[in-house]
DNA sequence: TAAAGTAGGCACCGTTTGGTAACTAAGGAA
DNA sequence: TTCCTTAGTTACCAAACGGTGCCTACTTTA
């Protein structure tokens, strides 16, 4: 307990909901799914160049994040130069909907 | 146009999508939404014991963001001490039931 | 008489986040 | 020969974020 009267109880938490909302809480996240949704398996270069204005680095980042749970796929050829194309799971366009459906509720707001 | 070949567009988007996920963003958010959506309309005080380790600081600048965006309401008497009550408001109900529909994919993804 | 609760506001401070630039190695084009 | 492309990685830096403690002014409770 704080001085405040606040309980300083850690947030195990391990809520579903919370860990989706983790993932896709940094910026761009969405937008990439969007774009991942709309234009099927893309490679990252392509990525980069349809989610304006992103860097290189936070792109990465935020595949990484999201393959690790398991919502993009990423499909690696050892070419040279190498070849790598990301797409969306089942996991991965069941969440899209969800947020589609968001979008939805959104926009009749105004 | 970046050394990186990104481009440097300012992400103006407008997007309602991109709106609902800053505000839901923030560390808390969807917890005190859940709070509300679970317990009703529901004071400053108990919603801080509610939402175990929250801040008084965190938990008014979120309430006030939600409030902005017409998703919870604040209503306000002025006695002494003053009461303050929050709550969800319709577009807070459907914002709520979405993300009800989350935890329910993600809670199936194990 | 002293403590606690009411709903915050304000200042400070460390951590996290995201942006920028530079670099990799090998192939293809101007 | 120099530039561009592939898919990143790394270092650096400024800004944003969240946590903590302290303050109010009045009422109720122990």
């Amino acid at each position: 307990m704080t001085k405040d009267g606040t309980a300083d109880a850690a947030i195990p938490k391990g809520c579903p909901l919370d860990l989706v909302m983790r993932l896709l809480s940094g910026e761009w996240t969405t937008h990439i799914l969007w774009v991942l949704s709309n234009n099927g398996p893309t490679r990252h270069g392509e990525l980069r160049r349809r989610v304006e204005g992103i860097s290189s680095k936070v792109l990465t980042d935020r595949l990484r994040m999201l393959e690790q749970e398991g919502v993009v796929f990423r499909d690696y050829e050892p070419t040279v130069p190498p070849k790598v194309t990301y797409g969306l799971t089942d996991h991965g366009r069941e969440l899209d909907d969800a947020l589609r459906s968001i979008h939805g509720i959104a926009e009749r707001w105004g």
